[in-house]
DNA sequence: CTGAAAGCGCTTACAG
DNA sequence: CTGAAAGCGCTTACAG
């Protein structure tokens, strides 16, 4: 007769009424040990008159292994990083475990959740925002639990961390520009600091220095649509000599914004050519019909099962102690780069 | 010694390293209960020396009550589903519980998705998607935690519902269209039998039939921008006669498709006034300036707090067990209705 | 096939 | 101020 959550019975109850042990309660319910198929019955329908189901923190604590992941995560504006989610929560319930979420409001606070998340001695975390401190990192491997970074360094040996090859991306996108005779390069970039933004600013910058050509930056803080159409008010203003014929967008959000601004003004690929980043579902609206790339989502979703199934949490909650070196299928390759994907549309390119 | 999780130490051995029974280690991390100053440092020491902190399960379960609350939600496609999930995260962070995600891939999931989550034994269930049975709702409540359901009904006389005030969106929609003189009257509506589309459906034709109109319907199970785009293929093709000259799309997304499907084809809004619904991003982009309604997440945020804490569940976890009917700043109303907020552009209503 | 008992890692009265 | 003990609700050897 305990005073909080009077509403809710426990195993003993059940066993009451179906005039069991306790214990045979929770083998009704596990599937462990021997039961006679008719008490198991009588339990079920007793449980169901109750209205009991087995505690799931209890069962956690005496198993000592939670089916838990915890996910780190930030504002969803409008961006991929809602479906990043979208795909991730259902991963996650594919393989019958619940994502326990830390929102973050800010890069500093992810630390502090990181610490959190450990207190509910998940399976693993998987960051998706912020920067993971190298202490940190370790804290959590040595834990056994797994650490899988999205997009971002795991900045640990032994984390795991997926991400699109963005230098790749800031490659392909130069070397299309280059390959249809552009020469006045101009890419909007993020914020100073940010990871993927400014590889691939880096990787497009490389690959037309390697061309003998020079890509200015327009850094930007918030890489949003506005910030796209301030990028093209500030090239409007630009002296003729200075326009450039060539524009790498490092999202696309920006890019569509550019577009706007420049509506009305610049003819599009001919004046200028623009390549953007993500394949947002506007990307391929009318009015825009952007170039750009397709971040691999998929396939980062396999590979990240994928390691987190080689760590030993496989579909039914297998054992947690792994310290044999069995890296099979995925042969110790701790930082997966999954190539970004040219979708051509009008803004540049040859389309068919 | 116990084989599993070998890397995670307990309160024992935290209490070994600081020369102190465990119950004192305990009461340092609790601040329960008396304990010296310095007898508390050496302890915080010894904790993060060792790379401890308390278990958070094992606590839930002692204390009969898991800073937890279930969030049912399902795949977050272009869509106000990404910023409603998005500031119910921020706003569970906020009141210092941990959101447990399920993730219902169909409204059929749902119900099992529920079962499930009594099992965690959380505060309470947030649901953002699928359809609540009755049974389910009662199981809920009589367990004591709280079941909040948006934008679609709770389904039990001690749930709580928030939604947008669809049917009054509809009406607003269709007065505006009314006072401009449009008379050949059609909605964009969603799936049979859909929640919230229906009543938006619903106030607009109510509020047609009463000033003597009567407005058509077209049914869509998609609600995307490519049925967007088909109902205006559809348009383009009726006769002259049949030919509206004011549309509601009972989303944005139909709405922007469907003026990229009518662009060059017709001028909005002379010869056709549009008004969405949800006031997506999108909306405000030049090549759309989509007259839509706003959705009050925020102040529906505030309404749906203020239940859950009027529940008994404030901030740090308070008793549980309110029988005495306290309603006090909640006064009695189990469905709340958000005014949607009419954002004018041009695609309808006067522009100032 | 079933039950009594130990134990998971904590918190909290209850004594000192 | 501190410690020994009981107990949270389960699961799982261990005996019968």
């Amino acid at each position: 007769m305990s005073r909080r959550k009077s509403g809710t019975a426990t195993s003993h109850d059940v066993a009451r009424v179906a005039n069991v042990s306790q214990a045979l309660v929770s083998r009704a319910f596990t599937g462990n040990g021997r039961i006679a198929p008719e008490t198991r019955e009588r339990i079920l329908k007793a449980a169901e008159q109750v209205g009991w189901q087995p505690n799931a923190l209890a069962r956690s604590m005496v198993t000592g292994d939670a089916p838990l992941v915890a996910v780190i995560t930030t504002r969803l504006n409008f961006d991929w990083r809602a479906q990043v989610l979208s795909r991730l929560l259902k991963a996650i319930q594919e393989w019958h475990l619940k994502p326990l979420l830390f929102y973050a409001e800010s890069d500093a606070e992810v630390d502090r959740l990181l610490e959190e998340a450990l207190s509910w001695r998940a399976r693993g975390v998987i960051v998706t925002a912020g920067v993971v401190r190298e202490n940190r990192a370790a804290a959590i491997i040595e834990k056994g639990q797994f650490l899988v970074a999205l997009n971002r360094p795991a900045n640990h040996e032994k984390g795991f961390s997926v991400a699109t090859d963005n230098p790749l991306g800031g490659r392909m996108a130069a070397g299309l520009f280059l390959e249809e005779g552009r020469r006045r390069l101009l890419v909007l970039g993020g914020p100073q600091g940010s990871w993927a933004p400014s590889l691939r600013a880096e990787g497009f910058s490389e690959a037309a220095r390697e061309a003998g050509l020079h890509a200015a930056i327009w850094n930007n803080d918030a890489m949003s649509t506005e910030a796209g159409r301030a990028c093209a008010e500030r090239l409007l203003a630009l002296p003729g000599s200075e326009q450039p014929d060539a524009v790498f967008a490092t999202n696309d959000a920006m890019a569509l914004g550019f577009l706007d601004g420049l509506r009305g003004h610049r003819s599009i690929p001919d004046d200028i050519a623009l390549i953007g980043f993500d394949n947002l579902p506007a990307a391929d609206w009318p009015p825009y019909r952007l170039t750009t790339f397709e971040q691999p989502l998929e396939e980062m979703m396999r590979r990240l099962i994928a390691h987190v199934d080689v760590h030993g949490d496989g579909h039914l909650g297998g054992q947690t102690d792994d310290q044999q070196p069995q890296e099979e299928s995925e042969p110790r390759a701790r930082l997966i780069h999954c190539k970004p994907k040219l979708i051509t549309r009008m803004t540049a390119g040859k389309t068919e």
